[in-house]
DNA sequence: GTCTATATGGCGATAGAC
DNA sequence: GTCTATCGCCATATAGAC
């Protein structure tokens, strides 16, 4: 590890935000995580307000821009899915606490989201109409895309976000039986969005 | 209003706790929602924590169990389904902070949830298993009910928890057409479901 | 740049008058 | 039971030495 204070400082901030959130964080965990001392938070990002936005504005277009891929090809509507589940179960599985910690932070405050999503060029604006216009035009029903978008982004989600409960009542809190249930996930998805969205 | 001090000020912390989370909450906001004095929530609840978990309690017990009656029918599953889907969206949209404060605390906090499930007779742990049970004893494929489960309750809990993102992105933060995109989910959920689970 | 020490404010909680 | 006043703590933020 020979990077930069402050990029050692930012790495640090988003391990803790994304586990405790804005107001669960604290300034002296962050520090202590990367072994260094508080005052040094302030010295390099002014204040924790300013730390968050920083760490939220990079998860938030790094976790949607990873999406993108799947979409841009010019496989059909069925072969995208399939590339977009695989590759979003995998990308919440290596990064379980960031769907919620999204979702929490724009309940929270909704205006450090508005504010990136018209400021930003590529912002996940694009990316997400981009996932909408290619269900429109593939799709055969006259179902509003919207709501297929929902239903697949409720269903890759809901498992992580829910998982304390969900693990606790249907598996004894067996963690090793709730991963083994969520790496069946992928086909279950795939099987029950195809199913929808034939004619 | 003549209800007891001791009801006006838990319905006041009901209220901000779902709003703001346990963390975010302030027991001055609570003070001032009720008109009262802030001493009066410590000499009623005798801390922050305990006022926290008497409502916590309460309102999962309350969400969960207004479940149960749509699968304690004789009904064929489909139409406990149907049942199911209609109550637990009108119980969401008179609720619709409630699903995201549950799995914010539970994810902030397990212990609660856990001492409140072995403890009490007549918990949720119940309650799911008897959905559980159901789709078990009426599922025609060879599908492990659990993942009916789960996916049925993200498309529910989705729209409702991501919605900030959701309303702005696919609505141009329009309110009354998310309203109505909304109100469009019953029958999409139904229809999605049902052909999930024909063979 | 990095540290120690301290300022400043807010919050949960308690003491005590009425 | 309800209030005012205040304690004690902890968190963000700053000042200033090195």
């Amino acid at each position: 590890m020979d990077s930069t204070t402050e990029e050692k400082i930012y790495e640090a901030a988003r391990k803790i935000f994304v586990l405790k959130g804005m107001e669960g964080a604290r300034m002296q965990e962050i520090a202590d995580e990367v072994g260094m001392n508080k005052a040094l938070l302030h010295y390099y990002f002014r204040s924790k307000e300013k730390l968050f936005e920083a760490v939220f504005k990079d998860i938030f277009t790094r976790f949607f821009s990873r999406i993108r891929g799947a979409f841009t090809s010019d496989l059909p509507l069925k072969e995208k899915l399939i590339v977009f589940i695989d590759n979003y179960i995998d990308l919440i599985a290596a990064n379980p606490y960031v769907p919620q910690f999204i979702i929490n932070e724009i309940n929270r405050d909704p205006k450090v989201l508005k504010a990136m999503i018209f400021e930003s060029g590529i912002g996940p604006q694009q990316l997400l109409e981009i996932f909408l216009n290619e269900v429109q035009i593939n799709n055969q029903s006259n179902l509003d895309p919207r709501h297929i978008v929902v239903s697949l982004l409720g269903m890759l989600v809901f498992p992580f976000a829910g998982r304390p409960l969900l693990q606790l009542v249907y598996f004894n809190d067996d963690q090793k039986a709730y991963d083994q249930f969520l790496s069946e996930r992928k086909e279950i998805v795939k099987n029950m969005m195809l199913k929808f969205i034939e004619v």
